[in-house]
DNA sequence: GTGAAAGCGCTAACAG
DNA sequence: CTGTTAGCGCTTTCAC
């Protein structure tokens, strides 16, 4: 930054407020500097810069790094961040990396706030890092007053879905559940509750389930061997109802024509051309902002708090009346 | 830190060289040093500690969100740093955040070299980043000598792949090509050559295809519309072969009874287990070890080289012999 | 607009 | 093993 200073003739301090955009320098000088910076192939040290500011103005987020969803919610927490002015500091979760490892890696980098997605760990293994930092945990629903939340409205979606399906004059729907992962239990229970309010008490039928391909398809598998085979499927996320749809085919159904199948969250799964899913949105940018919102409040010094997000029906292909 | 040292009665030093695992302090005062500061809950600023040294020890990754090859490849790019004493930062492409953004990202972190996935800008406007610090291209292959380059033999893939199905009787193979994705044209070039070379000229059936699920459904709707369809499909890569999949299974065919799916990665998607999709594997592991060996390399000073990884056949179940 | 000076949290190099 | 000193690259403050 001194060799940028020298180059263009003026001191060190009108080169720093140049590069952060900051007021201070005349039009003239400023794109002159900025000329100078881009010849030199001047880059200014992101982590000079925060350690000398007291925020990093950086927000963590640690993400799986196979669940295309996450994928979505990343992206949009970029965007959303630096319309406030954030960095984004990203941190994988993968089979050979845990949660915590994730999230202390994110710690080190001073972090300004943490968003955690899908989070795993109970919450009092977080507990420690939560008075260093705010933490915001999305499409987790918990109890912990020292953590934000977001969350779409799980029971909100069951009920949609499955009034959706009954409307369409289905009584034998069937529920493939997310076993024990963030929110399948409030789904798992609006599932229940919606079928017995419709009348479709004895038409209730939970397979467990989980998150991936893999255990669409085994519940696929299992729901058909059935005596009388539902004729609409509720999955617990697109990933699931992928392996859903794909079991079906393969063993020769059509879809929609001889089996209705739902996923859950309108991942970009859903969305794939071809496939043109019914399911039901959980709206990653919103999410995002809500994520984003809720930790720069926290940030502010507000308690934490919960963000319940409306989900939204999303009628694409893979549904159609009975019969 | 200084609080740690205090509350240890102990120099800021010798809090540091405990940190950081250095020799210089015995296994008592490590001992203390340590349980004091996890008390204290501190952990130490992975920023400045950076910032002082010379190196960051820090490889940089670009890779896009919704590749789930890419995920593969991340994860055990964390793994083969770590194992050389680097950490990682990542940072996304998606349609929101273009490369140059993500590189430019990293170089500001002064990643001490960087790793990007599925480069797709022209190597000449990297160029410029090339000065400052190794970059290494996975996934992609173009000759610029400022570039380290990690790829799988897409020759030798290819032609595994059409060997193997010819040798299992089919001659209607068709391939759904990655439109001018890295490493396409060679696959093409190679499926033709191979095609030719062992008789089948007269069924080469190229079709323009893509890298996702929508491409494989395109390219195999246009395909079942031959007068006479192919027997065989190698697709440009898993997702491609997913969508191949997913659409043929949807018009009622049978796989791999009436139609053999090829796939091309071996990333999860090709191993979900009701999938078990017959594919070329480019080993995630090895393309990640190559990359940061020579990551390494050139931060020796050693000139970029390019590393092929040979590919291998994964046989699964979407494949059978004619007939 | 300028330049000098101090400091972010840490590590490296040294003399004790 | 300890304490001191210096400095990474940048931003901030302040007088000019």
């Amino acid at each position: 930054m001194g060799d940028v200073a020298k180059a263009a003739g003026v001191s060190r301090p009108l080169v720093s407020i140049v590069m952060r955009d900051a007021p201070g320098a005349s039009d003239a000088t400023r794109e002159r500097i900025l000329r100078i910076a881009a010849e030199m192939g001047y880059v200014p040290d992101a982590r000079a810069r925060k350690l000398r500011q007291n925020s990093s103005r950086l927000i963590g987020i640690s993400f799986e790094l196979q669940q295309p969803f996450h994928g979505d919610v990343v992206e949009q927490v970029y965007l959303a961040a630096a319309e406030s002015g954030y960095d984004v500091a990203l941190s994988a979760v993968s089979p050979s990396r845990d949660e915590p490892t994730a999230v202390e890696s994110l710690i080190r980098e001073r972090c300004d706030a943490l968003i955690v997605l899908g989070m795993k760990a109970h919450a009092d293994d977080l507990r420690r890092f939560t008075n260093r930092v705010p933490m915001v945990s999305v499409a987790r629903r918990l109890k912990a007053p020292f953590l934000g939340i977001v969350r779409g409205d799980d029971k909100a979606g069951l009920r949609m879905a499955v009034e959706y399906l009954a409307d369409l004059g289905h009584a034998r729907i069937a529920h493939i559940d997310g076993a024990d992962a963030p929110g399948s239990a409030d789904r798992r229970a609006s599932y229940r509750r919606t079928m017995q309010r419709l009348g479709l008490g004895e038409y209730v039928d939970v397979i467990a389930g989980g998150l991936t391909e893999a255990d669409g398809a085994r519940g696929t598998r299992e729901l058909l061997t059935r005596p009388t085979p539902p004729t609409a499927v509720i999955a617990f996320n697109d990933r699931c109802a992928t392996g859903a749809l794909d079991y079906a085919a393969r063993t020769g159904l059509r879809i929609p024509d001889d089996l209705s199948i739902m996923g859950y969250d309108d991942s970009r799964l859903a969305r794939i051309p071809h496939v043109q899913m019914t399911t039901v949105s959980q709206d990653a940018r919103e999410l995002a902002r809500a994520a984003v919102d809720l930790a720069l409040e926290q940030l502010q010094g507000e308690a934490p708090r919960e963000i319940v997000v409306q989900p939204r029906l999303v009628v694409r292909e893979t549904t159609q009346p009975l019969g």
